[in-house]
DNA sequence: ACGCTGATGCTCT
DNA sequence: GAGCATCAGCGTC
């Protein structure tokens, strides 16, 4: 089997495994993060995803087992980071929007440092060296926590997104402070062509 | 309180 | 070369 036997709920469509994301715990080293709020991404049939035109160098990892990390880089600034889902060969994937740090001292926590998915990587110093991490054996670690009841888990639209921004499919608990507050894709505005 | 904007660089066409 | 699964900072109400 491709997925570590700890992270085999992983191994399923994407829609389907992220509320079960909600509550699990992310930890590099000494930093653990309580995962909040997640969007799923269904791969090539989701014009939302970054497999929507299919495999390419950056998006391979999203290709293959579950259970893995997948990170891009985007907005010249910014990591995010992805768990996959699906088996070998279908391109689901998890984005990882926002968590609530473990252990710090709640007075530190007041700031959100986790909230936002590229907040959430800079607190766990991810970046695109941990592309292909596999969850069950670090250095970035992903541990299942009990499922949280439905009725706890509030359902939306995915953040910022141009394409695909109608289907519901962002989760997080309902009532979590460290949840980011809904934004729609920025209109572009033309690169200053002069007048 | 909320909305709009620029910054910044990787990725694919 | 254009487009981004973002964020912080500034402006306006």
């Amino acid at each position: 089997m491709a997925v570590s036997p700890d992270l085999a709920a992983l191994d399923g469509p994407s829609v389907e495994v992220a509320p079960l994301l909600l509550g699990a715990t992310l930890s590099r080293g000494e930093v653990a993060v309580r995962l909040t709020e997640v969007e799923a991404y269904a791969g090539e049939r989701d014009p939302g995803s970054h497999a929507w035109r299919g495999r390419t160098p950056r998006n391979e990892v999203m290709f293959g087992p579950a259970g893995h990390l997948y990170t891009y880089f985007v907005y010249g600034m910014h990591v995010c980071a992805n768990v996959v889902t699906d088996p070998d060969g279908r391109a689901g994937a998890v984005l990882l929007r926002a968590g609530e740090v473990l252990g710090d001292d709640p007075a530190v926590d007041r700031g959100h440092p986790a909230r936002g998915p590229a907040r959430l990587c800079r607190t766990l110093a991810i970046t695109l060296d941990d592309d292909g991490c596999d969850l069950a054996a670090g250095p970035v670690t992903l541990t299942l926590a009990d499922p949280v009841p439905a009725g706890l888990i509030s359902t939306g639209p995915r953040v910022g997104l141009r394409r695909a921004a109608d289907v519901p499919w962002r989760f997080w608990l309902t009532g979590e402070p460290s949840v980011s507050t809904y934004r729609p894709a920025a209109p572009r505005r033309r690169r200053t062509p002069d007048a």
